[in-house]
DNA sequence: GATCCACGGGAATACACGGATG
DNA sequence: CATCCGTGTATTCCCGTGGATC
């Protein structure tokens, strides 16, 4: 039990009687600084990190598991600790070297869901590795590669990258991986971080072999449930029951599960009351599509995508009847100001990335290829309130 | 002036159906 | 009967342009 978390539970006398105190402690796409129930994880993850604490470079390794499994989780918490350390001129890593000379890898954390172009990739690497600024614009790829090939050559140690989300709808999989590192030095290691298992990928992982993460158990799960939500909701805010029953329902994917109680105690607070109940419960589980893309690849996408998304969810059925209809509606919308024609490539492309799915109607009205309906594969409501949050 | 990338727009292709054709 | 063709709609694909930034 940390001192913020105490700090925050005074603090929320002042808050009243409000059942929602923290947001982020609940959203399903934030990550907590020490994820609970995944020691087992961790330790094989040392173990394939173990060379970084002799001073030299582990080999190229991949951590796979279920959505939802807690992989993001470990790995950034990881990352972010390893990083602090390797900074940190007296720290254990630093034991038994000289004094001035660290002789420790560098760790570099990055998500392909937000560098989705080989420039994005290489400014995201070189830009967790230097101080000073990186241009965004006005510099072509070569040279920000060129750059950080520079600054790796001259890093003694090199350097761990891990490369989170590999392997999703339209985004970096195992080939475009490789190609992105066949630009830089053999003084960098990386750690792909995916779903798919290690026999069905492209990936060449060296000799390592890879760190599976499984899914929570219910109990765990549960427990999850329940440190979250004395975290960012009132005092009691969570039956025990409750929070089972969502682990339940959720089947060891902590991404929905986190979801669905976001929706409960959103449901229940909108009601004024100060806690949740089954039938919040209830109509959580309902509301959130299962299975479901991540909110956290959801809240990446570009800007305008995310606004047509917003006027989408807003749809009643009948405009979403048809790509055509949704389109229509969408690009109606006072908050999209983009042209017709690209709100329907939008959202072909988001259906293509498997944010929304195109199901054929079943009635054919004679002419023509018949339409498809456009579902959401992911909570609307989960949505509404985490992009919300971001401005 | 250089560069990245999001948009727009439209061409090319796929699919469904009914009717014509061999 | 099997196949082809024309029409209408849905879907995919591609590339030029321009805004924003350095």
């Amino acid at each position: 039990m940390d001192i913020d978390a105490r700090i925050r539970r005074r603090q929320r006398r002042a808050n009243g009687p409000c059942l929602v105190q923290r947001h982020e402690a609940l959203s399903p796409v934030a990550h907590v600084e020490e994820p609970s129930g995944r020691a087992p994880a961790f330790e094989r993850l040392l173990d394939h990190l173990d060379p970084v604490f002799d001073g030299s470079l582990p080999p190229n390794g991949y951590v796979y598991g279920p959505p939802g499994a807690g992989k993001s989780a470990v790995v950034t918490a990881l990352f972010d600790h390893l990083a602090r350390l390797s900074t940190e001129p007296r720290s254990v890593v630093h034991a038994g070297t000289r004094a001035g000379s660290p002789a420790t890898p560098g760790f570099v954390y990055v998500d392909v869901r937000e560098t989705t172009s080989e420039f994005a990739f290489y400014h995201a690497v070189l830009d967790a590795l230097v101080d000073e600024s990186v241009p965004e614009h006005g510099v072509g790829t070569a040279e920000v590669r060129d750059r950080l090939r520079a600054v790796l050559d001259a890093a003694r140690t090199g350097v761990v990258v891990a490369v989170d989300h590999v392997g999703e709808p339209g985004g970096t999989d195992g080939a475009a991986l490789a190609e992105l590192f066949a630009g830089l030095p053999s003084n960098v290691s990386w750690l792909a971080v995916g779903r798919v298992p290690p026999e069905d990928t492209d990936l060449a992982t060296d000799a390592a072999a890879p760190v599976h993460v499984g899914p929570y158990g219910p109990q765990m799960l549960a427990d999850v449930l329940m440190t979250r939500a004395s975290d960012g909701l009132a005092r009691g805010g969570l039956d025990h029951d409750l929070a089972r029953r969502v682990a339940d329902w959720a089947d060891g994917d902590a991404h929905d599960a986190l979801t669905a109680l976001l929706v409960a105690a959103d449901r229940a607070s909108r009601d004024g009351r100060t806690r949740v109940e089954a039938a919040d419960v209830e109509a959580a589980t309902a509301e959130v599509p299962r299975p479901s893309v991540s909110l956290g690849r959801v809240l990446a996408l570009p800007a305008n995508k995310r606004r047509v998304l917003r006027a989408l969810v807003d749809l009643d059925d009948d405009d979403r009847a048809s790509v055509t209809a949704a389109a229509d509606a969408v690009a109606a919308s006072p908050d999209v100001d983009l042209s017709r024609g690209t709100v329907e490539r939008f959202l072909y492309e988001l259906a293509e990335a498997e944010v929304l799915e195109r199901v054929q109607t079943a009635e054919r009205r004679g002419k023509g290829r018949p339409p498809s309906r456009v579902e959401l594969r992911f909570s609307p409501a989960a949505f509404r309130r985490l992009d919300g949050l971001r401005s």
